[in-house]
DNA sequence: CAGGATCCCGCTAGATACTG
DNA sequence: CAGTATCTAGCGGGATCCTG
């Protein structure tokens, strides 16, 4: 390819990936992420499960057992949660850990790129958690405009 | 209701609404943002469309039309472009502006509420792109790992 | 231009049953 | 305990045709 000014470099080293085009990876992975159970789950591992009470902010990030996420994401199916917990593992954003007790027992935790995606699903949960009362206001108030 | 300030409004909601909970409202609305296109339209309606090549960072939010929206996110149905614009401007994230040119001209926009949203939707499609390589990496590891 | 309406296929979430 | 295997209903979502 032709030289590039160092502008360009930057845009391309920037753009190597965008979301925007259909067939780029990063759209794909932008869908995976893009889930209530991961985010559920990356939110419990890194915080520790659910925020205590009398303790301000949530826990620090920690390994988890399968039925202790399974307890903590209510209404998730085994299914659902066993899948999702593959497909991080896959993408290297958790490790799984099976010590051979009996039974056996196995903990999931975050990596360093679990933990980079863990500050951005916490924020999301938190969002939707924070402003759930201004939403519920803005859908009441369309559905009576429109109807 | 007594006077709140806004901060002990945030603390409210909080205490509130947890998308750990299968029944609480937060958990659908979690799941609604946790969307490839709700992403991607709030990442473009915050960032101005694609980074232009020769400049740094991303635009300011500005309205885009349907047809600019439609070809900025590649491979997007009709449907589902129509559809989730319809749920952001329900739920208040952004507005829809129709003026009565012949043809009719259609703009939408993010409202503060959106805007909210859209920084982390920007920082999720960024983490995507970000990582894409290292996530490709694990998978292939995983894969002879596993095979 | 910006959708609405309709048809229909594929996949996936959920339920259930079983196991190392 | 921590899964796997199988089945199925339901609907997400694309394709297509139509319109103010």
């Amino acid at each position: 390819m032709a030289t590039m000014t160092a502008a360009q470099q930057r845009a391309q080293s920037k753009a190597e990936y965008d979301a925007f085009l259909a067939a780029c990876p990063s759209r794909k992975l932008l869908d995976r992420v893009s889930d209530k159970w991961v985010t559920l789950i990356l939110a419990a591992l890194g915080s520790g499960g659910s925020p205590q009470l009398g303790t301000d902010g949530a826990g620090e990030p920690r390994p988890m057992r399968y039925s202790e996420l399974s307890r903590l994401l209510a209404g998730v199916s085994q299914k659902m949660l066993t899948q999702t917990l593959r497909s991080l593992e896959r993408d290297g954003l958790i490790t799984r850990t099976a010590t051979a007790t009996v039974p056996v027992t196995v903990f999931y935790e975050l990596t360093g790129l679990g933990l980079s995606l863990h500050e951005l699903m916490r924020s999301l949960k938190d969002w939707a958690e924070l402003h759930m009362d201004e939403v519920l206001a803005n859908r009441s108030e369309y559905d009576t405009r429109v109807a």
